[in-house]
DNA sequence: TTGAAAGCGGTACCAC
DNA sequence: GTGGTACCGCTTTCAA
């Protein structure tokens, strides 16, 4: 085509609105550049983070994200599957809000599409699966409390039913012996998930004959109800000790003192998985494996470690 | 087709797990059954809701959802909404995270594709739009505190820039006047959105000679610092002065007292932007109009109204 | 009722 | 290069 004839059908393309069909290309090239995303949870604070970096990652590569909610049914998961496959999607995740949730990885045929579990994982099918290092993170609270100088450190954990619980008392556990500190039974509680188990079993460890001097929370929720406890007991954060919560959830910077906590990568993990199936999708080998991504820790007031610095949750910054 | 030859091909896509390409059958009919969801924000708190209702509304229609975030950004936005027309979506949604935010209605030809605009609205281009009745809620977070035997209520308020701030003031007077209450405008101020300013401006109210017996802030943020104010003098909420948050923002559970807030019906817009936009996919006629959507009250320990009864945020539960 | 054929809007491959 | 044609998989129409 010659230069002129050229411009006359960019001209033409912008005058006419033309834009060309993309269902027609699938159709043709039989492929779709659009991938699934399937959660069961729109409602929690996890999945928004995931959920980004998923479509940052994807729309970079120039795919499209479906975005679908499970709402945590086998039935709905199902259904949308269907209509995913059906719709000849390139790439599906598999996003969980929960920690442990049985999703009972789809028994279906999903005719070679690739797939990658995201905050959770499954031995049932051959996927990637990408989670959280939940150890790492209940070892990374625990030695920065014991670089503060903390010596008698509890831990309040969740239910030991929670893989997530075990992980973290694991690393609790290893900085404790990688510093030469004793690992004192009596200083490990478990409860529910909530602030009330939080609240009481604070005021269990604050009665014990000697009483820590810094409490590790495996969740910033427990970490609420103990500060509650040790607000009632006057016993001043971080002075007389030092609080440090998991999860880095959305109000952990409007605790009093503000919450330190272990961050969930949940970003990194977002980017991680839509790597991992963006890679499968044009064809590269794909490592079946779990990939846990370290956690991080966010600085604030109740662990004793800053003073004035202040590290922010989200857009908000913490005055004083 | 007789019953046994029907029942042959069943058995038969079962077996072969023959599933029908919906590409192909969108190319014949010129309709994908699928629609579009712009974000500005996958970050904040707002979008969330406003997603999940969405995404329901769309799934029981049979419709599936492109999410695509534009970072705010025009070039971005305009991607976007290439790729999306491209594809052929029967619909977008606009959806904005921020209060005020100039999209600059997008001065493009959409081909006849129905537009709803989400959390924000415009005159630019004649569109639905659909947003929470600032004003309305200004006067319902007033008149609880009113109702339940408040006198000099103060409101701390947003920059007045903001249309929000401007309805939200517009609603504060409105059930003053209802309640036969004078407006005193020393009970009125005016700073940024975060609980700097909360602390400072109720710092202020308090010092006056007649200070408030009540405090209704435009956010919850502005509501975090003034409860910090008040702890720090003293100043036991709700017994001696009750106040209200405007956003219902996940922390606001996590505030001590749990904070009282007027909560945007984040979840009821975006049910609302659905409906309207998958009835103009239907060939409805569309009222081009903005609908205002009511805020609700969700009411915790810091107005005072509630002693045991407590409202959740999410999926937790207050003890105490 | 059933079967054959055209066509949706692109892409790919062919011969010229 | 360039123009013609088959084809992706489904819907629709028309004929048998």
């Amino acid at each position: 085509m010659s230069e002129s004839a050229r411009q006359r059908v960019l001209e033409a393309i912008g005058k006419l609105n033309y834009r060309p069909n993309t269902i027609a290309r699938s159709l043709r090239k039989s492929h779709t550049v659009t991938i699934g995303l399937i959660t069961d949870d729109l409602e929690g604070v996890f999945t928004m983070a995931m959920m980004r970096s998923i479509e940052e990652a994807a729309s970079a590569c120039g795919f499209s994200v479906f975005l679908c909610n499970s709402y945590g049914e086998m039935s709905r998961e199902r259904a949308h599957l269907e209509v995913l496959l059906a719709k000849q999607v390139s790439g599906i995740i598999l996003m969980s809000g929960y920690k442990v949730r049985e999703r009972g990885a789809p028994a279906m045929d999903l005719g070679g599409v690739p797939v990658v579990y995201l905050y959770q994982y499954t031995w049932d099918v051959p996927v990637p699966c990408v989670i959280p290092d939940d150890e790492g993170g209940g070892n990374l609270g625990t030695k920065h409390l014991i670089d503060l100088g903390r010596r008698r450190i509890a831990l309040i954990n969740g239910p030991m039913h929670f893989e997530a619980s075990q992980l973290r008392l694991l690393g609790y556990q290893q900085a404790l012996k990688n510093a030469g500190l004793p690992f004192d039974p009596a200083l490990v509680r478990t409860g529910k998930w909530n602030e009330q188990s939080g609240y009481e079993l604070a005021h269990e460890l604050l009665t014990l004959p000697t009483p820590p001097d810094a409490i590790f929370c495996a969740s910033d929720s427990l970490a609420a109800g103990a500060l509650d406890a040790l607000h009632e007991l006057q016993i001043h954060v971080p002075k007389d000790i030092s609080v440090v919560g998991f999860d880095n959830r959305y109000f952990s910077g409007y605790q009093r003192p503000p919450l330190s906590s272990v961050a969930l990568p949940l970003y990194e993990m977002g980017l991680l998985a839509g790597e991992i199936l963006l890679n499968a999708i044009q064809g590269a080998p794909v490592n079946v494996k779990i990939h846990r991504v370290p956690c991080t820790l966010v600085k604030r007031k109740s662990c004793g470690a800053l003073s004035d610095q202040i590290a922010p949750v989200h857009q908000e910054r913490r005055y004083s």
